[in-house]
DNA sequence: GCCCAGGAGTGTG
DNA sequence: CACACTCATGGG
C-alpha cells in the first residue's frame, strides 16, 4: 500500500501487480464520513446492498475546490491518459516543484499569467479558452463565496462559467466543494441506471430520480454505481438488476 | 490511417 | 425541450 497526500485528502494506492483487474486507488480518505453508518443507509436501496460488499472501504475524495474544478473541465470530451498529460503539463509550467520530478496544481493567480495561445501549448484544445476565461473571472473571494452556498445555488453557478455544463457542475460540487448529495451523470452512470432501475431520459430526469431515490447520499450512490459499472465484475461479486 | 474520448456550446426543428 | 453538429488533439 502506497499513501500519498493531495491537497487535504489522502489517496491510498494499491502497489500490488498490475495484472490484477483491481482499481489503482483502493480508497479515497475522508475522515469525517462515517461509512458504516452511509452503507448501513445505502443498503435499503434493493440494488445497491448486492453491491456494498465490493466497494467497502471506499471514500469520496474532497479535492482541493480550484483544481477540482479546472481538472473537470480539462476532462470533458478526453481520455484518462489525455487528462493526466494535461494536468501535468499545465502543472511543470504553472506550478511550483515540490520534489524532484513533481509540481503543484498550479494556483489562480500562477494559471491566469498564461494565454490561452500558451495553454494550448499544452495539449489542452479547445479546452484552453475555458481555462483562460474561468481564471479571469474567478478569485479566491469568489470560490469562498461559492463553498457556502447550498448545493443547487452552488451548481447553478458553476455552470454560468464557461466549460462547465450539468456533468462537469456535479462532478465539481461533489468530489471539490464535498456536496455528498450531488449526483454526477457521465455514460457509466446512465448505463447503470438504465440496466439496474430500468431509468432513461433526460439529464434532468437522472438527476431528480437520484434525488429522490438517494437524498443526501446521492454522492455515494453514484460513486458506486460507477466503480461498479466501470469496473468488470467477478462472477458472482456484482449489482443485478431485478428484484 | 482510423476512430473516439468520464461533454459543452450553439443552432435548429 | 429534443436532437444535430462542431469543437482540437492525443491515445488506442
Amino acid at each position: 500500500m502506497e499513501v500519498r497526500r493531495s491537497g487535504d485528502s489522502i489517496i491510498v494506492k494499491s502497489t500490488r501487480n498490475e495484472a490484477e483487474s483491481e482499481p489503482e486507488i483502493l480508497a479515497y480518505l475522508r475522515g469525517q464520513d462515517d461509512l458504516s453508518d452511509i452503507h448501513a443507509r445505502l443498503a435499503e436501496d434493493r440494488v445497491l446492498s448486492r453491491g456494498l460488499e465490493r466497494v467497502r472501504g471506499f471514500r469520496l475524495i474532497k479535492m482541493p475546490e480550484w483544481e477540482c474544478l479546472i481538472s473537470y473541465v480539462l476532462a470533458t470530451y478526453s481520455n484518462i491518459p489525455r487528462i493526466r498529460k494535461m494536468i501535468d503539463s499545465i502543472s511543470e509550467r504553472y506550478g511550483h516543484r515540490i520534489a524532484q520530478g513533481a509540481f503543484s496544481f498550479p494556483d489562480i493567480d500562477a494559471l491566469r499569467k498564461a494565454s490561452a495561445q500558451e495553454l494550448r501549448a499544452c495539449g489542452l484544445g479547445y479546452r484552453a479558452e475555458y481555462v483562460a476565461s474561468i481564471c479571469k473571472t474567478l478569485d479566491a473571494a469568489e470560490l469562498e463565496r461559492l463553498s457556502r452556498l447550498p448545493y443547487e445555488e452552488l451548481r447553478a453557478d458553476l455552470k454560468t462559467l464557461p466549460g462547465i455544463g450539468d456533468k462537469v457542475a456535479d462532478c465539481v460540487s461533489l468530489f471539490g466543494f464535498g456536496r455528498v448529495e450531488a449526483f454526477p451523470v457521465d455514460v457509466w452512470v446512465r448505463r447503470a441506471l438504465r440496466r439496474l432501475y430500468s431509468v432513461t431520459g433526460s439529464y434532468e430526469t437522472l438527476r431528480c430520480f437520484a434525488k429522490e431515490r438517494f437524498g443526501p447520499l446521492a454522492g455515494y450512490a453514484q460513486e458506486y454505481l460507477f466503480f461498479n459499472e466501470r469496473v468488470p465484475a467477478k462472477q458472482g461479486n456484482c449489482m443485478f438488476s431485478g428484484d
